[in-house]
RNA sequence: GCUGAUGUAGCUCAGUCGGUAGAGCACUUCCUUGGUAAGGAAGAGGUCAUCGGUUCAAAUCCGAUCAUCAGCUCCA
């Protein structure tokens, strides 16, 4: 038979060769690192044996399918290390994740730092032992049989009667006395998974479902190598230390208190320096584009929810109704205002529009309140109280799509700017299963589905749709930044909306003397300014870029006897518009510099007896060091120029 | 909201068997006036998250509440 490999070559081979045996034709490195086999585009077990012409790769832990297979084995490796030690246990669901694996167990023991270790040695115990992945495909009447009567396992049971009551034949993976349902691929023996570390134990519920028993869910991830296990481990010590609630605590940017309460966050004045720069390098930028602010109020009648919609489909992450009662005994509610566009809707329908006004874009950096369940918030990045750049694009249908490429194009840029340049894109579309989720007619939604379609097209950009992921009003395109250290976020949205005009009745009059119905775009680049900033934390560790730093400036005189030039140069910095501190503690320089660096400012003037006699100032810039000697109005100049480039 | 863990000085963290609170950094004062990541000395700083219980005695044991963290579920 003639195999052909990845590259393109083609190989004969006698029929029946197993995936192993191709490995090691090609390389003993490769014979060793492989994992299982793509035949022909399917997965497959290493041992497969080949009995005709096929092209062939070999899936090893570097590409996403030999993680998962890696990981997939893992969970299994791990399962069988937990009913070594605590016979009995039963398991539910055991997947590869993102970062590892899973598995939900059943017991009575509870699991806790103690029985981690305990397994993770037994994990290793048995990696040693190197057993052997055997796979075994059996009727599913047998395969029930089997996880009833030997295995007892009833959850297993479960998933054959229910989840799999229309397939004929499964497979179950052995490996010693251990054995899982699963359709495979595995790694053939346990010997590969060189490196464990279990993580912590969390709660689920058996198949997502709150009704049902809640399961303890072990999470762990394996390596192939200690040194990758190490790199791993470096990896989540980067991350913690870039946690934007710890570097937020740290730089004194922002704060959190129950007294004020529970995802409430506060800003601080060198926080609101950071947000005040990205609010107005937004609205300078809108202003160029066509956009007309507006405000609108903290609080609403309740009565304009309902009209939206909102109300009852959100009505549970609300804060409550705020009841109000006149003298007459009349009742009002009102509610925290939950999201903008009611509003601007009001404002567009406060006026005849016509034609030759559209588009019209509202914009406003508006404060939502939503009450986000408990365990969901997370410093800036999930708040209940949070500020969104939210702006209304009112269009006719056939400048639609023009209005949405120059929303991509705005978010781009805001994105380019700050620096995030690993972006992608999903189109987030309905799920036609599940129509209850959604308002508007099925007509409706593919139309606005296919503008979406068209106008992320037209701009060029990569794209993947996500089924499910639209808004209960419209179609979206989400952008989802991946940050410094490979972390992936949610951050800018553009929507489109043929749901709401028909609620709030918009209309504008055509050139042909008709009523008629304005299209609506939703689109917030930042999103909410708390989450961005939270990211943007994360992304640069906190050292902002010039433009963007609470301090761009400290003036660090090394003694005394510069004091007054050291004042000079700090009062003309401040003039310049260039936000400078200045430190006259009688510290050493060292000591100074050394505050200053950990403090994240970006550039540092030390000044001397050898700055004054010549009337310049010495640059050191953050983390990267002595930058030497600039006259004064010099270094205003570079100063400014760069705070004005936003570079 | 659910499951689990955690809560001690502004920050990071010790605190053994239940016996009345400790370090480093930061802060204040004094000395020191220096050349690119920590000069020295002294001082001040705590209702041990809150409320209740057990006990002669609670930071420590028990319960409730609040908050935070991890995960689940959800996300206009």
């Amino acid at each position: 038979m003639i195999i052909t490999l990845p590259d393109g070559s083609e190989r004969e081979f006698p029929a029946g060769l197993t995936g192993l045996e191709i490995a090691s034709s090609i390389g003993k490195k490769l014979a060793q690192d492989a994992l299982a086999i793509v035949v022909d585009g399917d997965l497959r077990d290493l041992d497969t044996a080949i009995v005709s012409n096929a092209s062939v790769s070999i899936v090893t832990f570097d590409s996403a399918e030999g993680k998962n297979i890696f990981w997939h084995s893992s969970s299994h490796l791990m399962a069988q290390a937990i009913e070594e030690l605590w016979p009995g246990t039963k398991f539910g669901a055991g997947p590869a994740i993102e970062q590892g694996f899973y598995y939900d167990i059943s017991s009575t023991e509870r699991f806790g730092e103690e029985e981690l270790r305990q397994i993770e040695a037994k994990m290793v115990e048995i990696s040693g032992r190197n057993s052997t992945v055997r796979r075994e495909q059996m009727p599913r009447e047998q395969a029930i049989e089997f996880f009833r009567n030997i295995r007892k396992d009833p959850y297993k049971v479960e998933i054959l009667e229910e989840t799999l009551k229309d397939v004929k034949t499964v497979s179950v993976y052995h490996q010693d006395g251990f054995a899982d349902l699963c359709s495979g691929p595995h790694l053939p023996a346990t010997g590969k998974i060189k490196a464990v570390q279990l993580s912590n134990v969390s709660s689920s519920y058996w198949r997502g479902d709150s009704s049902r028993e809640t399961m303890q869910r072990i999470y762990g991830i394996s390596f192939p190598s200690e040194k990758l296990l190490r790199e791993h481990t470096a990896r989540m010590e980067e991350a913690r230390k870039r946690d934007h609630r710890k570097i937020g605590a740290e730089l004194s940017l922002f704060m959190l208190t129950p007294e004020v309460g529970s995802g409430l966050p506060i800003w601080l004045p060198k926080g609101a320096i950071v947000r005040n720069e990205l609010e107005t390098f937004l609205k300078e930028e809108q202003r160029k584009r066509g956009y007309l602010p507006v405000y609108t109020p903290h609080i609403g009648n309740i009565e304009l929810y309902k009209r939206s919609g909102h109300y009852p489909y959100y009505s549970d992450s609300q804060f409550p109704p705020l009841t109000y009662k006149d003298e007459t005994g009349r009742e009002e509610q009102y509610l925290l205002k939950p999201m903008n566009c009611p509003h601007h809707h009001l404002i567009y329908s406060s006026a005849l529009r016509s034609y030759r006004d559209l588009p019209i874009r509202l914009t406003e950096f508006g404060t939502v309140y939503r009450h986000e369940q408990s365990g969901e918030l997370n410093g800036l990045v999930r708040a209940r109280g949070f500020t969104q750049d939210d702006s209304h694009i009112y269009c006719r249908p056939d400048q639609l799509v023009d209005e949405i490429c120059s929303a991509i194009d705005l978010t781009r840029f805001v994105f380019r700017t700050l620096g995030f340049d690993d972006v992608e894109t999903r189109l987030s579309m309905h799920d036609p299963a599940n129509q209850s989720k959604y308002g508007g007619t099925s007509e409706v939604w593919e139309q606005a589905e296919k503008d979406v379609k068209e106008a992320a097209d037209r701009m060029g950009i990569s794209y993947f749709i996500g089924i499910g992921e639209a808004s209960f009003y419209g179609p979206k395109i989400d952008f989802i930044v991946r940050d410094a250290i490979g972390r992936k976020w949610q951050l800018g949205t553009v929507q489109v909306d043929y749901v709401m005009p028909e609620r709030f009745d918009l209309a504008y009059i055509g050139s042909d003397g008709q009523k008629h119905r304005p299209v609506v775009i939703h689109r917030a680049p930042f999103g909410s300014m708390e989450r961005f900033i939270g990211v943007l934390i994360e992304h640069t560790a906190g050292n902002f870029p010039l433009w963007l730093a609470p301090v761009q400036v400290v003036v660090l005189p090394i003694a005394e006897d510069v004091h007054d030039y050291a004042r000079s140069i700090h009062t003309k910095l401040h003039e310049a518009g260039i936000r400078a501190e200045i430190d006259l503690r009688s510290e050493k320089i060292g000591k100074k510099i050394r505050e200053s660096e950990i403090s994240k400012i970006p550039c540092m003037l030390v000044i001397g007896r050898n700055e004054q006699e010549k009337g310049e100032v010495s640059l050191r810039r953050h983390r990267k060091g002595d930058e030497g000697c600039y006259g004064v109005s010099d270094i205003i100049a570079l100063l400014r120029k760069e705070i004005d480039q936003r570079s």
